[in-house]
Formats: structure tokens, sequence, C-alpha cells
DNA sequence: TTGTAGGCGTTATCAC
DNA sequence: GTGATAACGCCTACAA
């Protein structure tokens, strides 16, 4: 092909085949080609072929006001949780001919804005957030200027958007549960950000099965992490051990700080789970493959994308459609870093 | 914010600031606002800025042909190789005002296609591909049509793109003096798929260093795996086994291979590294956490992005640009699964 | 320094 | 069933 050749467009495809662009038009575009003869919906669909004809989405956008495009804000791709969740949102976008614009922010709210302002100005048709947290001024303000948005893994406290999340307290339980029937009964827990719906949900149902006495509550045995990383983990299984208080099991509110978990633990002397057994949560890639393997709850996170970017559709589709709240079951996974307690 | 709004555009902000479309595009375009008197500039962000004036980004890309918007094209998302790559390329093209759309194409040619005409459909101004094959019509066509693309982490046989990759080569060579040092004289190559870069010159180091006497090279301990999997890599060990042959050592192609080789080794009842050592590559997450802790071959991935990124933007900037070929150097991460041979 | 006018490639609304 | 026309929102010669 020419370095210099120009970018066909809809008029030349209307010249070649002796037509009027607006033709062209009709018969390209699904609604309107049943108001075209067959004979000539024909020709123009063979000539465009040939002429390796490229509808511009931008031009097409510019007139509809709708660009076919939908912006991801993920907190931190690297959490690998989020790659899942991606490709859901993905597949299911792009079978209705939408695209994804991707963002990381980095977790940082500053970057979130620019992000917004950016996506924004690409006029993007709606917004998947995996970013939220309980008070967010973004998710405020995508409300206040409805913008489509559909909320995925984490909420705010308002629930005033339509969202995609787990079903913590469920996770949790099943967690608790699991360490109750080996026979634990003084079990601690690893939380993790309080200004997230993740982390304090997942506070709030350990909390609650401990004063429902599945086991023996202490809340000395509550620490809460500052943010979702091993760092934090370690950092918070340390101050636990640092307190003396007896416990012989830990539930974490994620496997990275679970991991911290582990660093800490193996730091003490102590191993696991002959010493103390580990819960996490979310079923990272690769937590069957670590010393030892974790029990963890298992999130559907591919189908969270899924439910995410459907809801989204529909939201674009019907912007006056009633805000919903999806909530996923999750599964405990049993692995090698649960037993039975010492004594 | 009303919800029947409409939405604020050029010409709304002009009229308020008693200036004409024109001036208020001048004054927001970096490029031109110095045309513009400093008092009327002053103006008319403010009013902008206070109108919630936000500038349609399709309708300048309308008009200028370019949509700051690149294209980046990633086989598998959940292979935590890439969310570095795409980490380092989004920051990089966010300081310059592009954005990227992200796609995966779940490893299919055919998905790929599709991904690409609906790029084209949205103009994107580039396209970065992680899914280059050595025969690849994708890349040949973008090359053809003159799209502005970077080849990252695989290339072409033909070189015929821009490009940042790993120094494989070199790599591989770290793993093998590591082995060779530690007195390993039989060693193994569980190779990856050869119709990729990686795969074909990963192997073809290994062969150059045997042959080259580094060790007591023996070409049916070269196994070739049809992709970058675990399962791969578990069938590709146990073929190795089966074949009867001594060695102490493995030099898998990347990670995932090396983790299908734990696997393969563990139900032969074999111990690594006290049986046989193994090293992987890429140093994709957690492997510091494994049984045994993966001694592997450290890719700076995040750098790989960034790298691609710039390049990308220079080609986008200069079409005319030389085609380039970057070659990263990659480090040895020595851990568990590597020790001295047993007698 | 600022305004005027034209056009980027579509599609929606007319008219025929 | 098809064609003509205007408009989406912006940028950029060119003119003043």
């Amino acid at each position: 092909m020419n370095r210099s050749a120009k970018r066909i467009n809809i008029k030349d495809v209307a010249a070649q085949a002796g037509v009027h662009a607006s033709t062209v038009s009709r018969v390209l575009n699904p609604d309107t080609v049943s108001m075209v003869s067959v004979a000539v919906a024909e020709k123009v669909i063979k000539i465009a072929r040939e002429m390796g004809y490229q509808p511009s989405a931008i031009a097409a956008g510019l007139r509809t006001g709708r660009s076919y495009t939908v912006g991801v804000l993920i907190p931190d791709l690297t959490n690998p949780i989020f790659p899942h969740i991606v490709r859901g949102i993905e597949r299911t976008l792009d079978q209705e001919g939408y695209i994804a614009v991707i963002a990381d922010s980095d977790n940082s709210r500053k970057n979130e804005h620019a992000i917004l302002d950016s996506m924004q100005a690409r006029r993007v048709d709606g917004l998947i957030l995996a970013t939220a947290h309980r008070k967010d001024a973004l998710v405020d303000s995508c409300i206040a200027e409805s913008i489509p948005i559909v909320l995925v893994n984490r909420t705010t406290d308002t629930h005033a958007a339509t969202e995609v999340i787990n079903d913590d307290e469920w996770g949790i339980g099943l967690a608790v549960e699991h360490l109750v029937q080996l026979g634990h009964r003084r079990i601690a827990f690893l939380g993790g950000p309080l200004d997230t719906s993740t982390g304090r949900d997942r506070q709030r149902a350990f909390t609650k099965y401990g004063r429902a006495d599945r086991f023996e509550f202490d809340p000395e045995l509550l620490v809460d992490c500052r943010a979702f990383t091993e760092s934090e983990g370690y950092r918070g299984f340390a101050s636990l051990l640092d307190k003396g208080r007896e416990f012989s099991a830990v539930v974490a509110a994620n496997d990275l700080l679970a991991l911290g978990g582990y660093d800490a633990l193996g730091e003490a002397g102590m191993q696991c789970p002959r010493d103390i057994s580990v819960t996490g949560f979310n079923d990272m890639l690769f937590m069957d493959r670590l010393r030892p393997p974790l029990t963890t709850v298992h999130i559907p996170l591919d189908e969270m994308g899924v439910k995410a970017a459907e809801l989204l559709l529909s939201l674009i589709r019907d912007p006056a459609m009633e805000t919903t709240s999806v909530k996923l079951a999750p599964r405990l996974v049993v692995r090698g870093s649960t037993a039975a307690p010492k004594h």
C-alpha cells in the first residue's frame, strides 16, 4: 500500500458504487441496512471491502455522541486479582463492539482524577471503577454528572452506584468455620484498610462471627493494616505477636496480608500450620505453590468483570436503569496453611 | 448538575468570554497560546474552568487526525509479566497526554485481527504489540499500512519493526554459567514454542553455549514445549525423564515451564534442588515464595514498557524515524532451586 | 492579536 | 429506496 495513500472515506466508496454517501452509511449500519435494496446493499458491501474501507469511529462518534469506548480504572494492575477482572470486562465489551481504555491509577487519588478527565475528554460512554473507597469523590462526581458507572470489587458506603462485589461476609464465614471445625478457638484477624469496603466488611464479618460465639472473641486479636500489601501484613502480624496474647489461627483479609504474615511467622521461628494456621482471601495466582500452599477464599474474578461489563452496557443503553447491586459468592479452597491446633 | 445540562462546547465558552471560538481554541492549546494576549488568555482560562469546559478529544481528533490514543495488544493479561510492561507503557504515555487502549487477544490470532480492526476504526495513533510471532501477518500489515508500531518482549524474524526485547542470549548465559559454576555438566533445556522469538532465541543460546563446551552438550536433553505454560512444562519435563538420560540440572525457557517442571519432578519422587537443579526465566511475581524459591533470570519489564512507549511516541512524531532495536539486559536471581549436583 | 470560514467523516432528517 | 443537506465540535489557514 502506498505511503501517501489517502485514507478511504465513505464518499470514496459511494462514488465508486455510484450511490450517495448516505446510502453507504445505511448499508454499513445494521440498524438501517433494511432501508436499502438488497442489490445495492450487496454492491456497496463488496466495493467497501475491495477498497479496504474502514469507517472512522471518531467521525461517527462526533456525530452520534457515542464512542463505543469504556474506561476502566484499576488501582494497581500488578496486583494479580485485577487482570482477571479486566479480561472478563474486555471479553464482554468486545462482543458488543465496545473497547476498553484501561488505566492504572497506581493507588493515587490524584491520578484518578487526571485519568477521569482524560477519559471524559475522549467521551467514553461509561466507566468501570475498581478504585472505590468508602467515601469517594470520584464516584460522587460521576454520579453528579450522570456518567454511567459500575463499581467492581469494592464499593462506597452510599451504595449509590451500580456495583458488582464479592460477598465478603460469606467469605469470611467460610474461613472462620473452617478454622473452627479444625478446633481453633482463639483466632486473630489481620485486617485491611478500613477506608475500603473490602477492608471494613471483612473486619465487620469477622467481628460478627466472633460476637456470635463461633470462637473465643478477643478484640485484642484484631489488627488493622494500612494497605493490602505484604509489608503491611508483615507489620500487622508482628504487632500481633508482640501483644503476647494466645492464638492458634489467623484470618487475613487478603492473600497479600497473609503472605506478610508468613514472613513474620517465619522470622519469629514459628511454622505454619504447625504453630499457627493462616487463611487468605482472593486466591491469587500461585497461592497453591507457596510454602505452605495457602488456604484461602476464592473469588470469581472473571465473572465479576463479566457482570460489571454487562451492567455497564445496560446502563449505557438505558441511563434510567435502576442502580443494582450484584454480590458474587466466593468459595473456600483448603490447602496446607491450615491444620488442627497443636494441643 | 442538571441531568439535561447540555455539554459545554468551545462556542459557549467563547460567547461567555466575549471572544471568538478560535481564540478559545488558541488559548487552550499550548502551542498557540502565545499568539493570544495574556489578558484575554487569562480570562478565557478562568471562564473555561468556571463553566467546566472539557474539550472534545473526538472533535479535535476528527479535525487533526490524531487521537492521542495508542493501542496495546497483549496475548494474555493474566500472565504476570504483562501487567508490569503495561504499567510502564501507561505511565510514559500519560505524561505525554496519550492514553492506552489495552486489549487481550487471549493468544488467538483471529482475535488479534479483530482487535486491530477495532483499533484502526478508532484511529489510534500507534500500536504496541506484545503478541509478535516470528512470522506475523499482523505486524506485516501494520508495516504495509505504515501504522507506527513497536514490538515488545518478542519480535519477528524480519526485525522490520522497532522493538524492545530482552537480551535472551545473555540471560540464558547467566543461567548456564551459574549451573556450570555449581558443578553441573549434564544440563537439560526445557524450551518454549519455536514460533516465538523468545522460544527460539533462548533455545539457540542454550545450544550455542553447549556447543562451545561450557557443559556436556547432548541434543537429547533439549525438549520443546508447545506453549509457555505450566502444563506444557510438565509434559516436557516428564518426557525428558522418560528418555532416561542422565542430567542434574534443567534450564527452563520461562518460569511457567519451570513450574510445570517442579510438578513433574515431584511426581517422579525427586526433589529440587537435591536431585535436579532448575532455573526459570522472567522472575514473575511470587517466584521467591515457591518451594523451592526459583532461581531465575530477571527481566526489567517496567523499563521495557517505558522504552516501548517512548519509541512509539518518537515514531508517531516522526514517522520517518529509523526502525531501532533496543535490547535490555536481564540479571540472574539466585534462589533455592539450584545447588551443586549430588556427587 | 483576533476574527472568518471551511472542512475533518459521519449520520439524522428531510425531501423526492 | 435513495439523495441532498446540515450538523456534531474543533482547528487552522487566511484575512483583517
